[in-house]
DNA sequence: CTGTTAGCGCCTTCAA
DNA sequence: TTGAAGGCGCTAACAG
């Protein structure tokens, strides 16, 4: 079935049809409508491979997945962000490519990327957005406002009378984890943490840095974790030597995954929206696509602290 | 770029140059090998549009989601199959496409349902290879083995010398809590479980669920359930009714997955794995696109039971 | 406002 | 073993 054929059952030709079907103006309401009851009574779909090739765009983004790290508790924001840029994508389609991006024939790239590296398709010539902000290059991007967030936390300890806080900040090269523990130290003020270590992005490496920490600043009443997945190690750690959590020390994670609302004592947070972050992301590659004009370089969402039992 | 500059470069014709690219036998080697340097050094990819107009095939494969239920524990499932699917898919794209499924212009479709009703793409006329087992219809399937899962469970609450098990059996209408209870009540043998209700994927649908099954029937000592979410609740019900768990009753779940790690006690449950289910099911589909004969209609892969605390 | 025409880049007979 | 030629279904000028 092709436009011909709707072409004939309409009376009218192929351009026409063609038309229609791309909201040209300049048809003729009646024309017009003759055109959409053939295409609605024959079901028409058009061939995209041929539209592809007679016009200039193909309808679909490639979303780029990189996986560099350890990536256990980052499956929900994964789907997350998938879900908003399929439903953001109005109507095109979407490719996902994983890491050693080698896409082509795509409008457009959204690369969503957990570390602050840019894994970006080579030898790409289209639009690119990322989802998480690089930690270099001048890309377009949609992010979290981790700083925001961190801001947050930090101002719930001091609520919490909190006065000697940890800060276990993750890897120095995710970008995420650097503006949470930015934020964290803005909201501290003059009183500094008593002490910031990195770790990986796992519940061990959270527990041994918080040892670590302990072995040399004993007296801690609180801690910062720049993910959730470094809290619930936190919160392991605290309890395996005898600590109560919130009692003795608070602890405040970062993400909402699901393992922060079932581990005991369940954690204080801050929340951020993957599926908003990929909708946005979409919204902002299709907009650039339809060659939308002044539009922003970086764009930041709200971020929510959600206070549980663990401070 | 296109094949003509290719063949130009190469100093033969189109034809000859896609038929290097398409792997047809009958071309001179040392054609062959200048088309292919020429290949090389222009690094010309085909345009995927021109080939599938001029073509049979467009390379690329839906991937549709089904999410009809509450899928807060569903997001490590569906990252392990869509993991596993692009890496199965030997160089096919893959699109994906979420509920409603409206794809075209695909040679195959790969379904993720997680419920039993078969969300198809309606007037789709490609092979289709689903990623669970449908409750009904005669598609091709690749699933875990859930009901030798359940089988594992079942022996194991029996080995720990648990003599009167409830099972919180999850929605009648998934196919593979159906299948787990199944296996379960296999391995019981002839002492069948002190009670089997339904419930729904949630921890507070398990919590509730037990808690009815407790009022009619209070010495039970062991429970299994469909899934780890159901478990994460049924565990904290137990707890706050101020019974001990392993020690007075026996908590099994199903799944592995992150939140089974991370809660306490830490849950015994019985692994799959979504990443193979993935990677199948494309190879299922891939295999059946290049024509291969005699595939089989299901394929299960085994499942494995992971002792922690729980029991 | 509508129809005619010329390709888009590739695969695939058919000849040579 | 290779080349020439036609056409896949559509869009985008260009006429009328």
């Amino acid at each position: 079935m092709n436009l011909e054929e709707v072409a004939r059952l309409a009376g009218v030709s192929r351009s026409t049809v063609s038309r229609v079907l791309n909201g040209s103006s300049g048809v003729s309401p009646a024309t017009r409508a003759a055109v959409e009851s053939a295409v609605a009574s024959m079901r028409y779909l058009p061939n995209q491979a041929a539209r592809s090739l007679a016009g200039t765009r193909t309808d679909t983004v490639a979303v780029v997945v990189s996986e560099v790290h350890d990536r256990v508790f980052d499956d929900a924001f994964l789907t997350g962000v998938l879900r908003g840029v399929t439903s953001g994508l109005d109507g095109r389609r979407a490719v996902v490519a994983v890491n050693p991006p080698s896409v082509s024939d795509v409008d457009g790239c959204l690369v969503v990327s957990m570390d602050g590296h840019d894994p970006l398709p080579r030898g790409l010539s289209v639009p690119v957005v990322l989802v998480g902000r690089p930690l270099s290059g001048g890309l377009a991007y949609v992010d979290s406002d981790n700083l925001g967030g961190g801001v947050l936390a930090g101002r719930h300890l001091v609520a919490r009378g909190r006065a000697r806080v940890g800060v276990l900040a993750g890897p120095p090269d995710v970008a995420a984890c650097v503006d949470r523990v930015a934020g964290f130290r803005r909201a501290l003020g003059g009183s500094p943490p008593a002490g910031v270590v990195p770790c990986a992005l796992t519940p061990d490496s959270g527990a041994a840095a918080l040892a670590g920490l302990l072995a040399s600043t004993p007296d801690i009443d609180g801690v910062f974790c720049a993910t959730d997945a470094i809290a619930i190690g936190a919160v392991r750690y605290l309890r395996s030597v005898g600590a109560r959590v919130p009692e003795d020390v608070s602890v405040v994670g970062f993400d909402d995954s699901v393992a922060a609302t079932v581990c005991t004592p369940a954690l204080t947070t801050v929340r951020q929206s993957a599926e908003d972050l990929g909708n946005t992301a979409a919204w902002r590659l299709v907009a650039e696509l339809t060659g939308e004009q002044d539009l922003p370089q970086s764009i930041v969402l709200a971020t929510e602290l959600v206070i549980r039992e663990s401070s």
